[in-house]
RNA sequence: GCACAGGUGGGUGAGUGGUUAAAGCCAACAGACUGUAAAUCUGUCCCUCCUAGCGAGGUACGAAGGUUCGAAUCCUUCCCUGUGCACCA
């Protein structure tokens, strides 16, 4: 029989870092019933695949989740096949498209691998809500939706902002908070976790499992994280979020990036550091110091210490010392693709001159040619370091590698001739 | 189904026949400044081509047609959204 922490330690444990706990005396109560009879709490995450790629935003409640497997409780990673057809309308003030079931299937995939980053696959439980979802009958359906009222899921804000701006609201939206409630049905789940923006959804699974004669689970919230802009949530779509799997100079850039205000709110979510030693840190070091020691957390946490190492020493050179980094992203161009002032089959001239914008948009500095003649004009684009006003640039021989940069974004080059048949 | 109100660039939102890729704002990007940043200032912000210029062309205001020398702006049809009515009458 497994034994368990007392509950006063695994409550301060779990408290840290949440954002609200529904209720707390049914939690302590929970963890008083599991550590007498040895059995562990059963707790539910339910992520949507709809996005791919998590990013840090993501890992704030996942960490939470990792706390409960920490604590030795069973820990339920439910993936919303089915409710992803749907497509969570939380936070959204317009109808989602829903998912096709392939991809579905592909981001579930790529769900699994990414979550393992922080939790202890071999103690995760992976589901799939399509497991009895799939199986639900008209007639379950009909009695699912008997147990809630419209005016019960309109008191929802972003539903009832809607309606009030005369927006649609498709009917299907409306169910899912209910399929999602019902999930902690089946799974006869006792504590819940999601973000703060899952509050709704989760009381709806509270409400369910009363109504299906269960004692109802406690409802465990976790902060939405800001992302680089500091305001708006992290979101891939807004273009302001890290996602875990870019590579360490990208994250850790990104993670140097953010205001000072915001580093705090990063230990907080996303380190283990402790909150009285991060109080220490604000009056000890340096901003800038502890937000390079921010960044290398975070890139060890998801590449490796290694990694974390490489990437402040590229980071150093790129932004501090104005240098180029160690690690560029490599890029091939044709010749034949950029020329300029030259036509297919003549010999190609010993200083060959080829067009800058189109080098900047081929290797994908620039989303076109428009842009970026734009960017060398604003002074943005750079050779081998050197300012390139000019729209033409000389090769001198083929293939020659050359450092291009744009802003603060590297290529490194190699510009290929045409192969002799 | 009928009636009415709407559908503009990444987002908001002006514009109701004619200097104009389409005001302003936000976001984004670049430059300057800085400790990375933030803040601030400046510039850019549909695409293609070149001789790279206050250059030439092409697309664009839900869709397709039409009227006109000329339409985001007028007309027709269609699609989409919302509201009201469709029970008491």
């Amino acid at each position: 029989m497994p034994t368990f922490a007392p509950v006063d330690e695994q409550l301060t444990y779990l408290k840290k870092g949440s954002a609200e706990i529904i209720r707390e005396s049914e939690l302590r109560a929970k963890l008083e019933k599991s550590r007498a009879s040895g059995k562990p709490l059963r707790v539910k995450l339910g992520m949507d695949p709809t996005a791919p790629d998590l990013h840090l935003g993501h890992t704030v409640v996942l960490r939470k989740l990792k706390h409960f497997q920490d604590l030795g409780h069973t820990v339920i990673f439910l993936i919303g096949d089915f409710t992803g057809m749907i497509g969570d309308p939380t936070g959204r003030s317009v109808t989602r498209p829903p998912l096709s079931r392939e991809q579905i299937e592909q981001n579930a995939e790529t769900y699994k691998a990414q979550v393992f980053k922080i939790l202890d696959p071999e103690k995760t439980v992976i589901d799939f809500n399509r497991r009895w979802m799939g199986q639900f009958t008209s007639d379950d359906f009909v009695r699912l939706m008997a147990k809630y009222t419209v005016s019960q899921l309109l008191e929802r804000e972003d539903f009832h902002k809607r309606f009030q701006e005369e927006k649609p609201i498709s009917v299907h939206e409306l169910l899912y908070p209910l399929v999602q409630g019902y999930d902690s049905v089946a799974l006869e789940a006792d504590v819940e976790l999601g973000g703060t923006d899952q509050k709704f959804n989760l009381l709806v699974g509270r409400e369910l499992q009363r109504a299906y004669g269960q004692e109802s689970q406690v409802v465990l919230t976790t902060p939405i994280l800001e992302g680089l802009d500091g305001v708006q949530k992290m979101s891939k779509s807004l273009g302001n979020a890290i996602g875990i799997h870019e590579p360490p100079l990208e994250m850790y850039g990104k993670v140097m990036s953010i205001s000072d205000e915001m580093m705090w709110r990063y230990y907080e979510l996303l380190t283990d550091v402790q909150v009285a030693d991060i109080e220490r840190y604000k009056k000890l070091q340096q901003p800038m110091e502890a937000k390079k020691d921010l960044a290398s957390r975070i890139v060890s946490d998801f590449h490796s210490p290694a990694a974390a190492i490489a990437a402040s020493d590229d980071w150093m050179k790129q932004h501090q010392l104005r240098q180029t980094p160690q690690t560029i992203e490599q890029a091939q161009a044709n010749y034949e693709d950029i020329a300029a002032g030259w036509s297919p089959g003549a010999p190609i001239p010993a200083d060959a001159p080829i067009k800058v914008d189109k080098l900047v948009q081929k290797v994908g500095l620039a989303s076109s040619v428009t842009e970026a003649s734009r960017k060398r004009a604003e002074r943005a684009v750079r050779i081998d370091d050197v300012v390139v006003l000019d729209p033409i640039y000389l090769l001198r021989g083929l293939p020659k590698s050359l450092t291009l940069q744009l802003g603060r974004k590297f290529k490194q080059v190699l510009v290929r001739g045409q192969f002799a048949p």
